[in-house]
DNA sequence: ACTTAACTTTACGGCCGCTTCAAGCCCCGG
DNA sequence: CCGGGGCTTGAAGCGGCCGTAAAGTTAAGT
């Protein structure tokens, strides 16, 4: 399982160096000269993470990385490790404005390249991997982290409460609730009797997330006694 | 894999808060109230790093570093990271010179000392690379290391406060965060009730980050619970 | 089919929470 | 000891959202 790396460099004699010692390290280790063969090497090769020289005999390292991150899909993504000149204090500046994920001063050692190298990967395998709990029912995701309803790719505008009572259904999905059920999963506190606050809500989260609100599929009335988040549904 | 580190520190009170902050963040931490058992915890536990005290009752930080670094074996280099007293300018050459891996200046937020902590095992196991850990959201970037915000080429003025404030946002983006969430992360301790500083805080950050304070993209309110920083934004 | 009970829908008033501004305070540097 | 920057606190303003009420609709029982 090595990974395959994309270093556009022209310095040949050093590309060639780092290419070893990375090769040595487990890397697959893939090289371009300059920006047109590099951006294609991205296209064709999908690297995990690319190493681009600041100084480009035909184009911009920045101009390369701006273009990297206008490539269609996932590529767009690809982490970008810079390599700066020596010595100039807008380092730090440059490193950020750029849109590379990391960046280093040449000269280098080689062995700081390369933690550097698995320290990006690292981020950018943790960053998207790190799931938050998601309720699925088809094509309705609940996000509890971000506290998002979503059905599709169409986000539904819910206030807080209103995803709380959604939630406190989802939860219990296929089983009905009573309004005082939902309200003390809720709030913690009794319904007084004859309140139809909660109806209302219903009617409220159906508009936004029903595709049709005159006939709910997702949460059903039960007569007489509550309400119920449908098990199945889509 | 919870890594251990030992606290040399004779301010009982700030060595409880420290300690229950770090383990809550995933350390084990051992707690020595002065050098003599500093010593014989380190040559005993063998911590993963050193949190020392410069100024202790019966001998100084400096001598308690010097042993340590005499110390048989591995032992001799584990990492110590030194409190300073307030503003001694000569404290870092100091520290720096009698072996300290890094230093951090008291009073210090705790959410610094953790950030210092985990550079200096980073860089303890990964090789001399300061890691320059750049998040990217779009146009926005937050450098870690050098502790600043860029929207586009725009560097943002952002105090260290705040910055830390959004760095606690962004780190959790997509993830709704309560004040007291955000306070905890930050502070390491709990906010009262009815404090608003922290919405008032929120009001800078954007003035400074987002392009339309008043529709803000960035740092989104959850009214009723908190703040979101958005994971999609550009 | 009529009656009645239960749910849905709409409209709106009021409250609560967020924002913003202003002033106070604390800490640090001169 | 004084000045300034920045965090905190308080108050005023505003908007969003909840709950109520009232009318409309559906379902069940006779």
């Amino acid at each position: 399982m090595s990974q395959k790396l994309l270093m556009i460099e022209d310095d040949a004699r050093l590309a060639a160096m780092v290419a070893d010692y990375l090769t040595q390290s487990g890397f697959a280790v893939q090289l371009a000269a300059d920006g047109q063969h590099g951006l294609a090497a991205v296209q064709a090769g999908a690297p995990e993470l690319v190493i681009l020289d600041l100084m480009l005999p035909d184009m911009d390292g920045l101009e390369v990385c701006r273009r990297i991150r206008a490539l269609p899909g996932a590529l767009a993504r690809t982490p970008v490790l810079m390599l700066t000149a020596k010595g100039d204090p807008m380092d730090r500046i440059i490193g950020l404005e750029i849109g590379a994920d990391d960046y280093l001063p040449k000269p280098f050692e080689p062995r700081e390249l390369l933690a550097r190298i698995r320290a990006v990967l690292r981020r950018h395998v943790d960053g998207p991997a790190a799931d938050h709990a998601v309720l699925r029912f088809g094509s309705l995701a609940i996000d509890q982290d971000a506290r998002t309803v979503t059905v599709g790719a169409q986000v539904c505008e819910l206030t807080s409460y209103q995803f709380d009572l959604l939630l406190a259904l989802a939860e219990r999905a296929g089983r009905v609730l009573t309004r005082d059920q939902i309200m003390e999963a809720v709030r913690g506190r009794e319904l007084d009797a004859f309140d139809r606050s909660i109806d209302v809500h219903m009617g409220r989260i159906r508009a936004a997330i029903e595709l049709d609100a005159k006939n709910p599929k997702r949460i059903l009335t039960v007569r007489g006694v509550g309400y119920v988040f449908a098990r199945q549904q889509d």
